[in-house]
DNA sequence: AGCACA
């Protein structure tokens, strides 16, 4: 006796149910959009939304057999459809007669996210490249990731569950933006739960997990060769001996490019120990120091190939250095030692606190070293809270996503500027849920915002006055 | 566009 017009029978043969099944929903779709939709016909006692594996279904259960009916039957002779955020939604009565909420893990928000990465280049995101993502919204303690049934998934450790949520409500369904992976990439989505993980376990840093809490924890064997290097890089790929220091080299440097645009630049990633800049092959080269080889690794990989300066000037190319430890003889403005706080100044010059940058090619597109910023010999420049620097507003015309220690962007002839960008605090620079993400320009730098830290006045360990 | 706590 099956249905002759070969379609399948529960399309026509569901018994009615108090919950009804829904899909074809928007991911974004709410509880309370669920209940709004349910509400006419009855009272939605219960919701559960992001159903399946594209969480595009929902149920939602009323108190009465009677009310579900009422809808279903309302929608079958209905012109108009049933809709949430203009889609149409498709209803029919669900299989089961109550929702059981097993509610125990992705609906209860902790500290840990489990995030799934999608695409069929998901193998390919490095962990370095998520722990640049995540740390957009916060510090990100640890990660590992591993391969399930489910694909390529990670395991993201913030502080708290309020910065995860807000890693999770910025991220989910979005793709990783595809200047953080190589040019051959396809688009690689993030999808996220919360994990019942509160502390991961750590052993190794290695391609696999991270522990940014503990720089000292071993490699793992699996990375390291004969000299001790560490050879695999996260990604799998083979890597040059890594260092904690650095050799920039700016291309295109249409306009001067300072100790401290460096230091600044180079500072979100962690403490800039030393910095010694000097003239190779008709450019400009600086090492920078990192207290470790993980830090300088993450300031490789996120500022290789950006330009200091929007419209593709400054281009920094970074390797490794073969240094591990520069040797600073003085105090200049070529080179600096930060980790020496009552060092004089070569000559004790004061000329450097008035020098002004000047370009190598037509006018400069900005001073970006303002009064506040002014290197002291003795003091090396620190974004103090109490001159602007949480208070600097953020112009209309600028991105969200301007990386908050940067020198400001901006075109030959604009307004100079004397105070870096400051993204606010509690703002994420993903934008809204359901806002279009990552709005950045080419060329732009993308770094996390206060080092990966929400609040630069508070507990920040990149600090410089902490280990000045 | 087709049933969850895998």
């Amino acid at each position: 006796m099956s249905s002759v017009s070969g379609q399948p029978q529960f399309r026509y043969t569901q018994p009615p149910s108090k919950v009804l099944h829904l899909r074809n929903l928007p991911w974004e779709c709410t509880e309370e959009e669920l209940v709004d939709l349910g509400k006419p016909f009855g009272n939605v006692i219960r919701t559960k939304s992001n159903v399946g594996a594209n969480k595009n279904q929902a149920f939602i259960e009323f108190a009465d057999l009677n009310q579900a009916i009422a809808m279903i039957s309302y929608y079958a002779s209905s012109s108009e459809p049933a809709q949430v955020r203009g889609k149409t939604v498709y209803l029919q009565y669900s299989n089961r007669q109550e929702i059981v909420n097993s509610q125990t893990t992705a609906d209860v928000a902790g500290n840990v996210l489990l995030v799934t990465i999608e695409g069929a280049d998901a193998r390919l995101v490095s962990i370095d490249v998520l722990h640049l993502v995540f740390s957009a919204f916060g510090f990100v303690h640890k990660i590992t990731t591993f391969e399930k049934t489910a694909g390529y998934q990670a395991l993201v450790q913030f502080s708290d569950a309020e910065t995860a949520s807000c890693a999770k409500n910025a991220l989910d369904g979005r793709c990783i933006p595809s200047y953080l992976l190589s040019d051959q990439m396809g688009p690689c989505t993030l999808r996220i739960t919360y994990s019942a993980h509160t502390d991961l376990s750590v052993k190794f840093q290695s391609h696999r997990s991270r522990d940014y809490t503990n720089p000292y924890l071993p490699v793992a064997p699996s990375a390291i060769d004969g000299s001790g290097q560490a050879t695999v890089g996260s990604d799998g790929k083979k890597l040059e001996p890594q260092s904690n220091v650095l050799l920039a080299s700016i291309e295109n440097m249409q306009y001067v490019v300072t100790l401290d645009a460096l230091h600044m630049v180079f500072s979100a990633f962690g403490p800039v120990q030393k910095i010694a800049m000097f003239d190779k092959n008709g450019g400009v080269q600086a090492l920078i120091q990192y207290p470790d080889t993980q830090t300088a690794t993450v300031a490789k990989e996120a500022l290789e190939g950006h330009c200091i300066y929007d419209g593709g000037f400054c281009k920094l190319h970074i390797s490794y250095s073969r240094h591990t430890d520069l040797s600073i003889k003085v105090n200049n403005d070529r080179s600096r030692d930060y980790t020496l706080s009552n060092i004089a100044a070569s000559n004790s010059q004061p000329s450097i606190l008035g020098q002004q940058p000047s370009a190598t090619v037509g006018a400069p597109p900005h001073q970006y070293v303002g009064a506040q910023y002014m290197p002291s010999p003795s003091q090396p420049m620190v974004p103090q809270t109490t001159t602007g620097w949480v208070a600097a507003p953020v112009p209309q015309s600028m991105p969200m996503q301007v990386p908050s220690s940067m020198p400001p962007y901006g075109q030959p002839g604009v307004v100079p500027r004397s105070m870096p960008m400051q993204v606010p605090n509690s703002m994420p620079p993903y934008g809204q849920p359901g806002s279009v993400p990552y709005q950045m320009g080419p060329g732009m730098m993308h770094v996390p915002n206060q080092n990966g830290f929400p609040n630069p006045g508070a507990g920040n360990p990149y600090r410089l006055d902490r280990y000045q």
